[in-house]
DNA sequence: CGGCTTTAATTGTCTGACAAATGAAAATCG
DNA sequence: CGATTTTCATTTGTCAGACAATTAAAGCCG
């Protein structure tokens, strides 16, 4: 781990990357506790407070966590799947609309992931997965339900449908990218779309997953994605004119 | 943006993160320069070296850019394509290896997702893709090639599979997924792997891709899915042993 | 007008200090 | 002796002030 004073990076961005290499190859293993501040400090020849601005780097990515107190420091953090699906999705989000992405394009991979987990989906399902299904279309046909609830239980309903292909790595990527288009898709949720299609959809998917007929689950994505296409046209060509 | 000095979090971290929902909603668009640190300070009542870590924490996530002298400071930065893969690489292989994901399990998700681009990569892949494809399956017959110089042109491969599916948001999430998983992959192609059943495989996907054959490539993927999974089950039945 | 110098603004780094949290050791008391 | 309280050392969090390095713009000169 050597640093050089005299590389375009910052002194902090060099022992950022020093520890964070250290972390990824596994000499620093979890739970792991680094030197204190003060010993990092003289190990690189910085100061304190170079030290401190590469650890909040760490932490800015949950690779560390850090505690005050006698016992305290910093310590390599078990990196969770929520703490990497909110990253995901920051990631994924800024992505999207720094890059103006259009809607096709964000339809497209969304349901071309999606459908990379139906059948799986199929095979896999649980009862209780398709009871939570049940639940949300259930929430979905209630009257008075505001538009924020109702996207909402859609999300849910996706979320859902990705779980149940039991696959904790594919439901991590899935669901963050799922997540990030979800403001995207609420466009056209609040002005044009038809609950009772939207919830006919649903429905169908449930049953092909209740009867792990994986062709008819991708039947009824292709179906929900050529009605939100349609939808998503007949938004942006009214708002063209 | 307030920031509340009883808080549990750091003022740092609340400071990054207000100025992170700015960013995340607009408020701040791309490129706009934030301002000075002495501003900040000011602004949010703190010492400098305090708003220095939240910027340390935005510039790890690649939000800001920043830049010395008299017109310098933090900048919006456009989030790139290689940037964020580069993110979701370092948070995805972090992932993989601390929370012992087994091959079995990356193995399926990576190969659902491939799944996910066949049809679509069937669909736009152009000639000069086409034509890199087969360039990759050459260089992988030629004798004397290296352990690691296959692996590369075997993720290269699989790489341009990916963005002949011409959707920039399903590449990006893709070969962010795949290339975390090729670690894990090598462990197998170090040990057991045919390079002419490999081959082969390869060789059958780019033929249903030059004849626009979704069901031939997805038949292809199943195929090396099956062999690759195979080859696993062996080498870890040889290690348990 | 073009090239050079100066200047002001801004980030990068350092030093030294104090506050706050926290666990462990020491002291105290029943 | 055992339990409780107190003290203390360690470590992170924050602050103030300073100087160096960089860089664009303004000013100056030929």
């Amino acid at each position: 781990m050597k640093i050089d004073p005299n590389s375009p990076d910052d002194l902090s961005a060099q022992i950022a990357t020093a520890l964070r290499e250290a972390i990824v190859d596994g000499s620093l293993l979890v739970d792991a506790r680094l030197p204190s501040e003060a010993e990092l400090a003289a190990q690189f020849n910085v100061s304190r407070p170079t030290v401190r601005e590469a650890l909040k780097r760490l932490a800015a990515q949950s690779l560390i966590r850090t505690q005050r107190g006698a016992a305290g420091g910093a310590f390599v953090n078990r990196l969770s799947y929520d703490e990497a699906r909110a990253a995901q999705v920051t990631t994924s989000t800024l992505l999207l609309s720094m890059n103006q992405i259009s809607f096709d394009t964000a339809l497209e991979a969304r349901y071309a992931l999606e459908r990379a987990c139906a059948p799986l989906a199929a095979q896999h399902r649980s009862a209780d997965q398709l009871a939570d299904l049940r639940a949300e279309i259930h929430r979905q046909t209630q009257p008075g339900l505001t538009d924020e609830a109702f996207c909402a239980s859609d999300t849910a309903f996706h979320r859902t449908l990705v779980e149940a292909a039991s696959n904790p790595v594919l439901s991590w990527h899935l669901a963050g990218a799922i997540e990030a288009m979800q403001p995207l898709m609420n466009v056209i949720t609040f002005t044009a779309r038809s609950r009772e299609v939207i919830v006919q959809h649903h429905t169908d998917i449930a049953n092909a997953l209740e009867a792990r007929d994986a062709s008819a689950v991708l039947a009824s994505l292709d179906a929900l994605e050529t009605y939100t296409g349609d939808l998503g046209d007949k938004v942006f060509a009214a708002r063209a004119r």
